[in-house]
RNA sequence: GCCAGGGUGGGGUAGUUGGUUAUCCUAGGGGACUGUGGAUCCCCCGACCCGGGUUCGAGUCUCGGCCCUGGCCCCA
């Protein structure tokens, strides 16, 4: 038999139906933040996605070469494709352009829990706003966006400059290391290898810092900067607006896509894979070709969302059977019209069986069983079958329709 | 790329120190039954992940691969 291909999945109605509910959710609070929803190609120049990450992601990107010979490559996620199409054709719209896009990537990964080949994203971009108010916008719609998915997260919030600032007497490659120790919470690595380097009294500001939860601490091991009043409005924005966070300079992920703000939120429950959301502020315009544009935006790991969220039982729509014999076929195909134009899930059954095989498959699937035969068809009226109480009416169509209506899905 | 544990009909399972036709439940299909049957009865379908090796004989032992589940690495 054949398999799908590694690290993807084929989703049934009920996990798909689950999806679309979370899915419309998000969709929806992004509207009434004003952000409207863009597509791009599945696929793009591989060019695009080696400019800022270099040639070693190729490794982990679904390459190929099409028949013109075109070196492409599947998207591995959104933000470089978005403000690739922001440079083509969104420079003349007005600013700031609020967008967001739901959308499946291929990474070509070893599969874990909540890790996929192909995987999918609900992002944001906020393009052309430069400003406390407009990290703290993104901020605080990603806060919603994980609300309404009803999962349990915390967000975490911090900024570059913190790091920085304290970096910033080191050559690069040290700075990397650096950054690499801080993300592993390897505090003797960083110590020795600071030591080694000949930095040995930055590892414990360092680390200071990164345990750093109030503002004021964090300027205490900085000292002053230029861009500390910025930053503090960000968070007293943050403050006002209730939004439940934790201040952690000690992010030091994406070091090299980031500018200023950045932040992540974790769910619980996914084991190793457990940030649900990543983003920031960033320039990136600039690469591919158009001038450099100030943007800040997050992506949603969907489907960790999903897991996250564990089983939930959706309630069903009230869905009808029609049961029928040849006599009463016309009249049942007509009451079907009326049923659906009024909403109702409504299917014939298609076996031509006699009429109690025909109920008993209904009732493995509907609430209600319309039943017609040529009795029903002279007297232009259906008999309607409650199947989970088992008390069956005759009426009109008209009251048969509201009586479904109003009623319940099992 | 690395490590650990797994892989028996669609789903869930039993299978002893290697030994006849691989167990049970469920789902699915068909029939009896022609206006009540969500039933009942009967029947059917359908599996040892793939490939080598050991053996008279492999679901069982062994090696390699594939896949799954976790973890590491990475995470734009």
């Amino acid at each position: 038999m054949l398999q799908k291909p590694r690290g993807t999945r084929d989703f049934l109605p009920e996990e798909m139906e689950s999806r679309r509910e979370v899915e419309r959710r998000m969709r929806e609070v992004a509207r009434t933040w004003g952000y409207r929803e863009i597509c791009t190609p599945e696929f793009e120049e591989l060019e695009l996605f080696t400019i800022r990450s270099g040639e070693g992601i190729i490794q982990e990107m679904y390459v190929f070469e099409d028949k013109g010979g075109r070196k492409l490559a599947l998207r591995p996620e959104l933000t470089a494709p978005v403000l690739r199409m922001y440079v083509n054709e969104g420079r003349t719209l007005s600013k700031p352009l609020r967008w967001f896009y739901f959308a499946d990537c291929f990474r070509y990964e070893r599969p874990q829990k909540g890790r996929y080949r192909q995987f999918w994203q609900f992002g944001v971009e906020l393009i052309g706003a430069d400003s406390a108010l407009a990290e703290a916008e993104v901020i605080m719609l990603a806060n919603e966006i994980l609300s309404v998915s009803g999962i349990t997260f915390s967000l975490h919030v911090g900024h570059l400059s913190f790091m920085r600032t304290l970096l910033g007497e080191l050559e690069p490659e040290d700075q990397k290391k650096a950054r690499m120790f801080l993300d592993k919470k390897d505090r003797r690595g960083l110590e020795d290898y600071l030591s080694s380097r000949g930095h040995a009294g930055l590892s414990e500001r360092l680390v200071a810092l990164a345990d750093c939860r109030d503002l004021n601490e964090v300027f205490a091991i900085t000292g002053e900067s230029q861009d500390m009043e910025r930053i503090a409005d960000l968070f007293r924005i943050l403050d006002q607006s209730n939004i439940r966070y934790t201040l952690n300079p000690g992010i030091a992920r994406g070091l090299d896509y980031y500018t200023g703000m950045v932040f992540e939120a974790f769910a619980e429950g996914l084991g190793a894979e457990n940030q649900v959301l990543g983003g920031g502020a960033y320039r990136l315009a600039h690469l591919f070709g158009g001038e450099d544009t100030p943007s800040c935006g997050f992506a949603v790991g969907f489907d960790r969302v999903m897991v996250a969220r564990g089983e939930h039982d959706l309630p069903g729509r009230v869905a009808i059977g029609v049961a029928f014999t040849p006599e009463g076929r016309e009249w049942a195909l007509a009451a079907a019209k009326e049923f659906r134009n009024a909403g109702i899930v409504t299917m014939l059954d298609l076996s031509g069986k006699s009429l109690g095989q025909q109920i008993s498959h209904i009732s493995r699937t509907a609430d209600y069983a319309l039943i017609i035969g040529s009795r029903e068809r002279d007297e232009r009226c259906v008999t309607l079958k409650d199947l989970r109480t088992g008390t069956q009416k005759e009426l009109s169509l008209f009251d048969a329709v509201s009586e479904v209506s109003g009623g319940d899905p099992r």
